[in-house]
DNA sequence: TTGAAAGCGTTACCAC
DNA sequence: GTGGTAACGCTTTCAA
């Protein structure tokens, strides 16, 4: 059996509220007393058990972290700030990897309530969300990470997905391009459609018109930009330049690009999204706009203990994102 | 206040004991009362409390695994097993990232224990692991996951690290290369002894004499793979290739190698290990040794659930390891 | 088949 | 300062 807090009382001499008071450090107690209630706790090596004290406390210092896959760079970045930074305040993290599935994401939430975990970190969110509805009516505080809601003005944290659609079809424009390309995200993502209406606009202000054959949607995942590259490639004018939502899309895009024997930049210019840790390394290296993943994830999780403790809201946080030119793109004339 | 057990019991007219029985679906309950009780939970919103069980039942259905950092693929992948195969069971795993940092691992182990997690996955052993006395001191059940210790005959699962080794130095070999280096992991780890075992077998086996100068302790990070191998260009007579502990010191290493101006493979032949999902969009392609991430996490938790459920150890479990040829060896004469 | 009651390991309020 | 006691929300044994 493990030791409870009434064996360390008994050892003592003292009652377990005393014990229990040594333990949080809140009340008065003498020295006397805490010296011996401490010392026979590590004596017996006692453990306080956190479920019993949560009972009582309604807090269990635990967090959790709804993604679609840890195995994406992207989302290994964010659960690296969210976790580092959960554990510097004392919580811990569970990690779900829904693989935007509905009936995954419904299935940890009704898990993740019975657990009474203090907050969740969402950053699987769709444009319409049942989860969020869900986690409001459970009272369950929560951030929005990466991935909005339609219309959503409280509690998400993002990159300016619209300024850094912009920011990188603007730079393909400015190499000569007028025949850019761009590989979304999936459309019922508030990151994807933000990122093509960046794109549009770019285009807009420009003067290029834009052509729906040179929209494509993808996945956020390497296969996905495989495809849509594909199809690019089968058009009687293919793009010269192509945006990718993400560097995944961008790193698929490349492969079905050198399976058809072209090279990039030489045949196709490619910008990619997120700035994953070996985008720099890949070939050739990417430009991409960068997102601060481990920033963003520390930065939510400062923003949901907020919201913990205060029982407030947050108005969405929006981050400018930055181009990072590396040797994926060339100049034409 | 959140709906509890005895608001439904109220309301359906029965005792919260017939609430729980027939929540747990155990004990032999009327199809009426059934059926009231389950109406009454829907419509009131009911979630059970999962902490308030575990008191009664020991069990809270969460697991942990402590890994150097999630940012790294390799551990990216085994957590991607580990998570979805826990899911799958109906348990959650709280993510901890021990940066290789021992004060930090005993701080999680001990917040996990006060949490009462059923489990824990430890891939972040060294050859004399202090975290694993703690495990065995509180009776908890664990598993190694790809770092076991030194002379530990159970409970872990891992790569035949010696052969992975030996099959990439041989390889190399095969190449005509004899000035043979590596960069290896860090010392305190089995991982890395195997792997530099394996190395040295080889070696020794083709009558290639070891040159001290020509290994190098690692980190299993970029940056510690840039480090050495800036050491052996320096070299009077450098090696002509390099296996490395894993993809991400041959990463390192290739910069360092291209930063002084020569090529992979042309100049130098470049062996890592892992194989992780980018090691085919580097550049150059990677040549690899294949570790199957996923399953091993996958496994891990079976054999954690074992342990947890009937209290048995496991002999180590030690799985085959495979080369991945691509593009960054040559042959030389 | 169901109810009553004890107890899981804490904390927090009320005394003294 | 410290002790006693009543919860917290559930499960489980014992009766009926």
């Amino acid at each position: 059996m493990r030791i409870t807090i009434k064996d360390v009382a008994k050892a003592a001499g003292v009652h377990s509220s005393t014990v229990s008071r040594v333990i949080s450090g809140k009340s008065c107690i003498s020295q006397k007393t805490t010296q011996r209630v401490i010392s026979v706790i590590e004596k017996l090596g006692y453990t306080p058990n956190a479920l019993a004290r949560s009972l009582k406390t309604k807090k269990i210092q635990t967090l959790a972290m709804l993604i679609p896959d840890i195995a994406n760079p992207f989302f290994a970045g964010l659960a690296r700030g969210v976790e580092d930074t959960a554990n510097k305040y004392g919580y811990n993290v569970i990690l779900c990897n829904t693989d935007d599935c509905l009936e995954k994401e419904a299935n940890y939430l009704r898990l993740l309530a019975e657990k009474c975990v203090d907050g969740v970190i969402l950053a699987t969110a769709k444009i319409r969300d049942k989860s969020i509805i869900e986690l409001e009516r459970i009272n369950c505080p929560y951030i929005l990470l990466s991935r909005n809601i339609q219309g959503g003005q409280e509690n998400s944290i993002s990159v300016d997905d619209i300024t850094g659609g912009y920011l990188a079809t603007e730079y393909l424009i400015s190499l000569g391009h007028c025949k850019i390309a761009h590989i979304s995200g999936p459309y019922n993502t508030t990151a994807a459609l933000d990122r093509i209406k960046g794109y549009k606009k770019a285009l807009q202000d420009y003067g290029i018109p834009l052509q729906k054959i040179y929209l494509g949607e993808g996945d956020f995942r390497i296969k996905g930009g495989y495809q849509v590259m594909k199809q690019f490639l089968q058009l009687a004018i293919p793009p010269t330049a192509v945006f990718t939502a993400n560097d995944l899309l961008a790193v698929g895009a490349i492969e079905a690009i050198r399976e058809a024997g072209c090279d990039v930049p030489h045949d196709f210019s490619i910008v990619g999204f997120d700035d994953i840790k070996l985008a720099s390394y890949l070939s050739p290296p990417l430009t991409t706009i960068r997102q601060p993943m481990v920033e963003m994830g520390s930065l939510a999780i400062i923003k949901l203990l907020e919201r913990i403790e205060h029982k407030v809201s947050h108005p969405n946080i929006l981050i400018k994102p930055v181009l990072i030119e590396r040797k994926s793109c060339r100049e034409i004339n």
